[in-house]
DNA sequence: CTGACGTCGCATGGGC
DNA sequence: GCCTATGCGA
DNA sequence: GTCAG
């Protein structure tokens, strides 16, 4: 078995786990231990050396002894009990975009759905509505989420979407009320498969913004409108997200929206290296430790807090966390950092 | 051994 | 109609 | 379930 194969099974675990309501963290520490095994570029001779396994970080022992078991057999027991609990069609549902394992379970328990087929025959027939914490909105949602589903399969190729992310990227651009403009999110990185387009703007007038995106020609429909984020449908089928932030949060949101997941968790702990803490929106110091307190009562303890470098742009935020600039192709947390690293 | 594990905006359903 | 808890997505 | 303190 392939490491690849391995993090699908690690994935599929999780999955799984959520569905039968376990703990987050546990859900989320298979995720991480799956995402971990197939970005690890290390020298893994053997994926049944358990000692050798849980050097990879997010790969301890209870993961370590079941890649061994995989890697050695081909078969996991774990998973098998796991899957022998839900019918096996039942996580093509996960890719229906509104639906997740709460909804789905309750779908199955209470109307035995456990295929995007019945769910559809479900939702026609109105019984969806019907259940507790769904209504005819949800139901709604889910039918044209299943055609959309059909339609794409919920990915674009990047040139399919180029040109619709450029000309509003541009149209935007031109707007008197909007400062900055970027097109971030996986397009930015340049990835072949993109899920969705992500748009950040600056502006000190987050409702023109807003309202000029909603009634461009390009957008099909609304899937959700706030103050500071819309989401639409845009006549291509893809979905397409806006951040609308003043001109002090941009290089943030810019940098955040622009990812990887990956590479964001990676900045935002060397900002708490240096006692910051980074969002989407600001570089700040991290906030007191309750803990930390009461040595030395009266006198300001005071942490080895830097402080905080003006950022302006989003090259000011690399040079803050003394990193030369990571072009956004290469920000998927695999050797960029040390790239990156200035060496004094 | 124990506590943290990211965090927040938006839509919805249901109670008032 | 308003308020809030929850699910979802990112 | 994993990690750091």
């Amino acid at each position: 078995m392939t490491k690849s194969q391995i993090a699908e099974v690690l994935e599929e675990i999780a999955t799984l786990l959520e569905l039968k309501d376990e703990n987050p963290f546990k859900i989320r520490a298979y995720a991480n231990a799956a995402r971990s095994l197939e970005t690890f570029g290390g020298n893994l001779a053997d994926l049944q050396d358990e000692e050798a396994l849980g050097k990879i970080p997010g790969i301890g022992k209870a993961i370590a002894a079941k890649i061994k078991e995989l890697a050695g057999t081909g078969k996991l027991k774990y998973l098998e009990e796991l899957r022998a609990e839900f019918p096996a069609a039942i996580l093509e549902l996960f890719s229906i975009s509104g639906l997740g394992a709460k909804k789905i379970k309750a779908l199955y328990e209470q109307l035995q759905i456990s295929s995007i087929e019945q769910l559809r025959e479900a939702c026609e027939l109105g019984r969806v509505a019907q259940l507790p914490g769904f209504g005819e909105t949800t139901q709604a949602k889910i039918c044209t989420a299943i055609e959309q589903r059909a339609k794409h399969f919920g990915y674009f190729q990047f040139g399919q979407i180029a040109a619709e992310a450029e000309t509003l990227r541009r149209d935007l651009a031109a707007h008197a009320d909007a400062l900055q403009v970027d097109v971030a999110g996986s397009y930015r990185r340049r990835r072949e498969i993109v899920r969705d387009v992500d748009l950040v703007v600056a502006t000190k007038k987050p409702a023109a913004i807003t309202e000029f995106f909603i009634k461009h020609a390009l957008v099909e429909s609304i899937i959700a409108q706030g103050p500071t984020k819309t989401s639409v449908r845009l006549r291509s089928g893809i979905q397409c997200d806006l951040r609308v932030v003043s001109s002090a949060e941009y290089p943030f949101a810019l940098n955040y929206f622009t990812g990887s997941k990956e590479h964001n968790i990676e900045m935002r702990s060397r900002a708490l290296e240096r006692g910051w803490t980074l969002n989407e929106y600001r570089l700040a110091r991290l906030p007191p430790d309750p803990k930390a307190k009461k040595l030395r009562a009266g006198q300001a303890v005071r942490r080895p807090t830097i402080k905080i470098p003006t950022v302006r742009e989003e090259a000011d935020l690399y040079r803050a966390l003394a990193l030369d600039f990571v072009p956004p192709e290469l920000r998927e947390n695999c050797g960029e950092f040390e790239a990156a690293e200035k060496h004094s």
